[in-house]
DNA sequence: TTAAAACTCTGTAGCAACTCCAAGGTCAAG
DNA sequence: CTTGACCTTGGAGTTGCTACAGAGTTTTAA
């Protein structure tokens, strides 16, 4: 069970993944260099398929590769004990929740914010616009605390 | 009130925002270019003071570069009324209103994964690794849906 | 058989919002 | 006159992809 044959367009319809995102996996050390044809189009077994799923479960959790790459680690070292697995999700789980205090906090000073102009009216009487250009919103200067961006609306 | 003649330095103390971002800002057209000295320091005014801190304001809130460009342009526009600022702020109240339903969820997931294994044993045995590699966590493909990213912890 | 369509390959650039580095110019103090 | 603190520009690195471009390979259909 490991030789499927697959294309790398087979592997990333049966993942749901895009087939750029396989190839960059691959240079990123997160997915093993498969065989190759004599045409040298990539050639991917079960082993691939599972490995891919793993990842893309651990993303879909919003872990980065950093972590998927140490996870991946833990579990081929086989008849360790998994405290490294714990640790890490442990950690994972404390990043989440910080992030879900810090955007609740976010969401209530917006709608502070929101609140002072309820109308149309002449720019310079708008609350939000003289709100945003004070120099204390709520409380100045507190760090963007490296880990703490990204609400990312594109 | 327009000559305060800071150099740059002095304006990242007085704002608390690092130098290189200053310039950073100016490149992006965020901030007007100041005059420059002699010796080709740059210079800076009130003014420069006045709108690097809505800008800082701004990306306090996590607005990106892009709503606070929108924000500044909407501010210059004299005597028009505020709609533009108000359905910005709503946007970006609702991307982050967004965004902390789907982190709520993430962490209802991840605490779900973590209850499968309380204890440690040998890393094959683990439910956490073996939900990782399972082809359905709770349901599977969900887009990451372009916006929905960004939890960074660096 | 052959030509088009569909797929794959590599390499590069772009996104956001910075941060860091290098190599050098400018200015005040000792 | 030299040390050191500051400033200048330009370019690369970060994260996790995505989107080309230009070329080669394989499959399908006429």
């Amino acid at each position: 069970m490991v030789a499927l044959n697959l294309k790398i367009g087979d592997l990333s319809r049966r993942t749901r993944c895009p087939a750029q995102t396989i190839r960059y996996y691959e240079r990123e050390g997160l997915l093993p260099e498969p065989t190759r044809t004599a045409g040298n189009y990539r050639v991917y077994g079960s082993e691939h398929v599972e490995q891919l799923a793993f990842i893309r479960n651990c993303r879909s959790l919003d872990m980065t590769l950093r972590e998927v790459r140490q996870l991946l680690r833990v579990r081929d070292i086989p008849d360790e004990n998994c405290d490294a697995a714990h640790r890490l999700l442990d950690e994972h789980i404390a990043h989440v929740a910080t992030r879900v205090a810090e955007l609740q906090l976010l969401e209530k000073q917006l709608k502070g914010l929101r609140r002072q102009c309820g109308t149309a009216h002449a720019d310079k009487e708008c609350g939000i616009l003289n709100g945003l250009g004070r120099r204390t919103l709520a409380d100045a200067d507190k760090k963007p605390a490296a880990h703490v961006r990204g609400t990312h609306h594109g």
